[in-house]
Order: structure tokens, then sequence, then C-alpha cells
RNA sequence: GCGCCCGUAGCUCAGAGGACAGAGCGUUGGCCUCCGGAGCCAAAGGCCGCAGGUUCGAAUCCUGCCGGGCGCGCCA
């Protein structure tokens, strides 16, 4: 009897190599198994015949007839063609929605420590929706790698020494602005930032401005301001938490470099053939790494990891960072942050902390940066390989995605050229809550199914594409609640959860399926199915969520197809509530597992499933 | 200038070397005798940027060109 479908293909391709022994062929062949295209026949097809039709000079029609005719199928295989040069199986309707209504099974762990790191605002000002494309990938993709077997560390950087921070917390010094209370408090703070760069402009201004930054900025690293930052970033996580993002820990930049992992970062690289200190041209005083066996395309291949003035610069603070990560080095202490609102305990990195709790240290690495970064992020690997570890820089993964545009243009804090994720999610909560007034008015609990609605947009809208591509956020595609939407795969959900509400109150439920009565119009739903694994696999093998979300868009599409199926003469024919016994229980098994798939997949994406909507 | 990424239907996008290139939006026309119409069915719409090459087979791999985005600081 046939499982699911990874035995299905692993047993078709079997039986196809071994029916190549009886065609004299003895090298060992690939034999490719894969679904047959929609108005072809069979389920499932092989073009082996191809390949070896260039070894056995034959043509490959004549090679696929004689395969076919030769090959042993496996058990619910209903039947073997041949069809041009492919060999194609159908198997019986019944082994098909058998399979496809087995019940799913996370794959098994894999053993293997994957860090990955997203998010990481600057803790100065609120959220924009360049932001939001960063956290709806980063958290999609931990999840997903966590289905897929892996042990993952999702981390959060907090830059609390940049200079976007002590720009901000000296504007509020300057302006001596005391809270209103009523402004959430990361876009109150992004007001002063943006109130001092206005002030910037003017030139006669620039030295007196700079020098109390400056000043902030020492304050910052000694750590004294950390509690003024510690408030932004508090406002910041609430909207994270509010998309549906968490995190295993913070990690302090500031931390970084008072626990000396700078310094050992820097130890490692100095003694390399790579680093120098020039005593004198351009760099003379400077600590200098040589990139050009790493990185192409520079007119000058050095890169400054320490200032003349003895500074250390962002990347060197990076490779620090990334060598920890990975286990090059120890150290950083940690302490609870906070409790999340799925009650998973958030950690911070802290002068304080406890040094045993197990952060950094992983096999592989996901830096979820925007494609900008693409640049420094390979001066990180360089530097593994530099400090001897090219090993490490093979796994050292920099998801890089295109920047999201507003209006065609590049998101600028400063200038005000943005929107907030706070300010879109608001709008996707009330535009969602009309429809849902619209369409559902007797809706027990209205609000929290906007909530869900809204949110599921905003991120399926985000993820849905390749990260590659640039996107521009546009209102009306960002929140559409229907075609290729994130509100149209709820949607399919919260129909099959309703159908199993329905059977459950007719105590119809449990009823036994008898497949033998699987009808072939749930042939395109049970397949559509049994290519979840494959999905899912792809997307952690590829460490994209847009395969998945593809994905789960065909099995919506599938299910809404099967939902409204009639016969030539008009008649539904696909009802499950009213079918005879028997085949009632086939379909509601085959409904239950649609809607088992569609809300782990949506999870996986980290879109909420509400079952009514 | 050099390097990286992207060019697929009017628009927004899928498409791990395999079958006549697929969705959504928009346009046109249909579907409440069923369990949710945020849905379904159908039609129209394509030199897959251009030109070569590799291959039994190319939207997919290679080379060149064209168009767009980004990067190349003792900034972060």
């Amino acid at each position: 009897m046939v499982r699911d479908v990874r035995n299905l293909k692993a047993e078709l391709r079997r039986a196809v190599e071994q029916s190549l022994v009886l065609l004299g062929v003895e090298e060992p062949v690939d034999v490719p198994v894969q679904p047959t295209p929609p108005d072809r026949p069979g389920d499932y097809g092989t073009p082996v015949a191809f390949t070896l039709a260039r070894v056995l000079r034959r043509p490959p029609a004549e090679l696929a007839r004689e395969l076919a005719a030769r090959v042993c199928p496996p058990a619910g295989v209903a039947g073997v063609e041949a069809v041009g040069g492919y060999v194609n199986f159908t198997v019986g309707a019944a082994e098909l929605v058998r399979a496809a209504a087995e019940p799913l099974r996370p794959p098994a762990p894999v053993g293997r420590r994957v860090l990955v790191e997203h998010t990481s605002v600057n803790p100065n000002k609120e959220l924009h929706v360049g932001h939001l494309r960063n956290i709806a990938l980063g958290d999609a993709v931990s999840r997903i790698l966590r289905y897929a077997g892996y042990e993952v560390q999702v981390l959060n950087y907090i830059d609390d020494t940049g200079r976007q921070v002590a720009e901000t917390l000296f504007a509020l010094e300057r302006y001596g602005l005391r809270y209103d209370g009523v402004t959430k408090y990361d876009h109150w703070v992004g007001q002063a930032y943006v109130r001092l760069h206005r002030e910037m402009e003017d030139p006669r201004l620039r030295e007196e401005l700079e020098a109390g930054v400056r000043a902030v900025l020492h304050r910052l690293e000694s750590g004294e301001l950390r509690s003024e930052v510690e408030r932004v970033l508090r406002a910041q996580l609430d909207t994270m938490w509010r998309l549906g993002a968490e995190y295993d820990a913070l990690v302090w930049e500031s931390d970084l470099v008072r626990e000396g992992l700078l310094q050992q970062a820097l130890a490692l690289l100095e003694h390399t053939p790579y680093v120098q200190r020039p005593r004198e041209g351009k760099y003379a005083g400077a600590l200098v790494m040589d990139t050009s066996s790493f990185v192409q395309g520079l007119e000058d291949p050095y890169l400054v990891l320490v200032r003349s003035d003895g500074t250390a610069t962002y990347p060197a603070k990076d490779i620090a960072f990334q060598f920890w990560k990975m286990g090059l080095l120890q150290g950083l202490g940690f302490r609870p942050f906070a409790q999340q609102p799925s009650g998973r305990l958030l950690y911070t990195s802290h002068p304080e902390g406890d040094r045993s709790v197990g952060f950094g240290g992983c096999e592989e690495t996901i830096n979820v940066i925007d494609a900008t970064q693409s640049y420094p992020q390979r001066v990180v690997r360089a530097a593994l390989a530099v400090a001897g570890r090219p090993d490490l820089a093979e796994v050292a993964h920099h998801l890089a995605y295109e920047t999201v545009t507003l209006e065609g243009r590049r998101i600028s804090g400063r200038r005000g050229h943005t929107v907030s994720v706070d300010e879109v999610l608001d709008e996707a909560h009330r535009r969602a809550r009309a429809v849902v007034a619209e369409k559902n008015p007797e809706h027990p609990d209205p609000e929290s199914a906007a909530e869900q609605v809204g949110i599921g947009a905003v991120r399926f809208a985000m993820v849905r594409t390749e990260p590659r591509r640039q996107i521009d956020f546009r209102w009306e595609q960002a929140l559409s609640f229907d075609g290729d939407s994130g509100p149209y795969v709820q949607y399919a959900h919260a129909r099959a959860a309703s159908i199993l509400r329905r059977a459950e109150e007719a105590g119809v439920l449990a009823e036994e399926a008898d497949f033998a009565q699987a009808t072939e119009y749930e042939r395109p739903v049970a397949r559509t199915l049994l290519d979840f694994p494959d999905a899912v696999a792809a997307a952690a093998a590829q460490r994209t969520p847009h395969v998945l979300a593809q994905y789960l868009l065909d099995l919506a599409a599938a299910w809404n197809a099967y939902y409204n199926a009639r016969h030539p003469d008009g008649s539904p024919a696909t009802p499950v509530l009213q079918a005879p016994p028997g085949l009632r229980g086939a379909r509601l098994a085959l409904v239950r597992q649609v809607r088992d798939v569609l809300r782990t997949g949506l999870e996986l994406l980290g879109v909420p499933a509400p079952e009514v909507m």
C-alpha cells in the first residue's frame, strides 16, 4: 500500500531502475520522477527515455514503450503508459486520496544548529515598511527551518552604540523634550531625530551638533544610557510582536565590545598575512585587511578594521559578531528580558548575564539583511576565510532581499518619506474590519478576526515574491484581500474548518472512510496535498519562504475548485456532508488534511489561520 | 569604470534543464437546488529584453549586448 508521496516517488524510481536492467542498461542512470502536467495522462512520469536514447542510440518513444511494457509498478499504481518519450504512471483515485489523507508528520531532526539574525533595527525610531520585509522574511525562514528539523536560534541585534541612536538621544536632550505619553514612544522619539536632521542642514551649527553627538556616543559606549535605549527598544518590540515575530535573544553591540569579543576577533585576524598595519601612505597607523582574494570588483581592496585613532569600524564589530555566532569566539552572558506573547522567553545579552546560557556557536548562520549590505556581508565571509575557516564562510549565508521602495522612491526616515509598520497594521485592521462586517455580520469576535486578516494580508504580501526582487509598497497591493493573497489562503482554511465544524455538529466527523469510493474529482486536491513536504523542503533548502507561499496559493486554489466542482449537468459534484456514507468519510479525511496543511503552512509563514473569519 | 542583482501577458508576479509558458489584478461573459460568493467556471491577452552558443531538449546553463536597481569611505 502506498503510504505517502515520498515513498511513492521513490518506489516508482526504483521500479523504473529495475526495468532498465531488463533493457540491458548497465550504467546507473539518473531517473527523475516528476508530476505530470495537467491535461496529460497519468499522475507522475519520467523522461528517462530521453537520456537513454543517447546511450542506446534508439528513439525515445520506442524506449518509453518498452519500458512501460516491462516495468513492474508498485502496489496502488493503476496504470503505466508511454506518452511520447515519457513513461507515465496513474495512481488509483483510492490510493491517491488515502495517501493524501495520511496525517502530517514533521520531518525528523537533522541535528544541525542554525542561527538566524533578523530585524536588527536601529533603536532610535519607529519601524517602517522596509523593516517589515526583513521581519516577515526572517521570521518565516526561522519557522520553516525549525519545522524542517534544524535547531534554530533567532537573534535580534541591537546596535546601541551607533550614530543613529546617539543622534536621537542627543536630540531629546538638546530640545529638552518630555514624553507626552500619547504618541507611541518609538514614534515620539523618531520625531526628535528628524528635527535634529533638519537642524543639521545648517552649516553654521554643524560643529556644535557634531560635538554633542560625539559626547552622547561616548556615554553610549560606556553603557550609561542603556535604559534610554531599552525604552525605545521595548516600544519597537510591541510592533514586532504584533506582527507575530518572536526571538530567542537580543544581542547588544555594547556588550560585544565590553566582553572583549571585538579585541579577540582582531587578535585572530592580526597575525594572518592578509592583515597589516601600514607605516606610511593612505592607511598609515590603521589596521587593514586585504580582501582582494575574496571580493571582486573593488578599486581598493583594503578594508579598515581599526582606524588610525584606535577606534574600531563597523565591519570589525560585524566580524566579531559573526565569529561569535559560529563559535570561533566564546563569551557573552545572557539573562531573561521579557515574556513574549506566546509565552516564549526572550533573553538579552547583559554584562551581568549568565555565561552558561548557550547562544552562539552554530554550524550555520543566516543573516537577513537587505541587498545594499552585500559588500559588508562578503567582507564578513572573507574574514572567516582569513581566520583560516573557509569552511565556515561557505555556510555563513546572507539572505539578501531587495529594498522596499515607496511610490518608486527610496524610503528615507530622515526626510520623512516613509510609512510606519504601525500605520500599515492599523490601516490593514480597519479595512479587514469593514470586510468582516460585510461578509460575516454575525462574527463572534470581529476585532480579533480583522487583526488576523490584516496581519495575514501584510505578511503574506511580503513573502510571496522572491526576496531578490525589488518591491514597491502600495496599499492596494499589500492590503489586498482577494486573488493571490494571504486572506485568500486564510479563507480557504476557514472554509475547510467550517465544514469540519458542521460535520462534528452532525455527528459524522468520526465516520470511517471508504477510500474505494473516491472519485476523479478528488484527484487534483489529493495530488497537491502530497506536494507539501517537497514545498517545505524546497523553502528550507533555498532559505526562502516564497516557495511555500506559492504552494499554499496552489493548494487553496485546488481546494476551492474542488469545493465548487459541478457535474456536466450543473449539479454539485463534491458534497461532503451530504455524500453517501463511506465516501463522506473519505471526503472528510481529505478536508481535514486540507485544513491541517493550510494551517501548518500558514503558521510557517507567520500568517494567522483563523477558524472563522 | 569595475562588481552584484533583476528584465516572463496592459499591471504585479510564479516557473530546482524536460511535456503545448502558469497565477492574480484589470477587461468581457457566466455560476447562490450543496457544506462560507474573501469563492468558482470561461474568453481575450506572450518574438520569456536582444543576439549567439551548449544540449535529444533552454524562460532555466554559458558568452556578448541593451534596459533598470544597488554597491565600490579611516560613515554606520
